[in-house]
DNA sequence: TAATTATATATAGATAGTCGATATATAACT
DNA sequence: AGTTATATATCGACTATCTATATATAATTA
């Protein structure tokens, strides 16, 4: 199912630091992780990610680190930091809270007198 | 709670055409209707929704009529139409769908190797 | 009665998140 | 050698929302 753009938005920076939970990540990565745990929901835009994952070490949510391999490119890594998982936990409140006021909207009865 | 406002971004035009779904209403009254139906947690601004209603009855989801009364003031009703309901059909099955995804990436345990 | 607050609609400019397009570079494949 | 996949980056455009401002009337308060 095709899923209207706009109502994703906002989620994003909590599904990337989700990722980065579990594991440090490359940004390439992330995009298709995020493809295959969503199961071709969410394709995000390199345009999308890179940005945010500047934002997101900017603000100090993320640190960054490059890693060599002999045979591979370099690659840069990214690491959630604590500061990051105390935010990740705040959004994943908040959106908690966001889908049950939203159905409680959706499915609520409307009393309303006008 | 307080909710970041980008999360919610998207959802707003499902919402208010949920409202019109039960009861024709106006601008002003929406903002109140929503706010006690998501009890304080939206609070739509007048600023993001007439434009948004102006956009909805160009798009033929939504007709507008003006209702007079003696000793009230002229209100500007919006009623909506059997696009919007479709419509409003589609953004429902589109936020169970999107919900259901966040929550499995949310939830899931990430396999991820790299 | 005058001033203020609540109701009601509207528009302009700013901001944030996302996108498509484009650029660059290297590895892998044909 | 040329194309495709991998990997990162930036720019300009679009959309949704916000704040601020404007206007007008009804209701309340000083």
């Amino acid at each position: 199912m095709k899923i209207d753009k706009s109502l994703i938005s906002g989620s994003t920076t909590m599904l990337i630091l989700k990722l980065l939970e579990t594991n440090d990540m490359y940004g390439y990565k992330m995009i298709e992780e995020l493809e295959r745990l969503s199961e071709n929901v969410f394709t995000l835009k390199a345009g999308t990610l890179y940005p945010l994952l500047h934002n997101l070490e900017q603000k100090n949510m993320i640190e960054s680190y490059t890693k060599l391999s002999e045979n591979e490119r370099s690659r840069k890594y990214y690491k959630i930091t604590r500061q990051g998982q105390t935010f990740l936990k705040e959004k994943k409140s908040e959106w908690n809270a966001y889908i049950s006021t939203v159905n409680k909207v959706l499915g609520g009865f409307n009393y309303a007198i006008n």
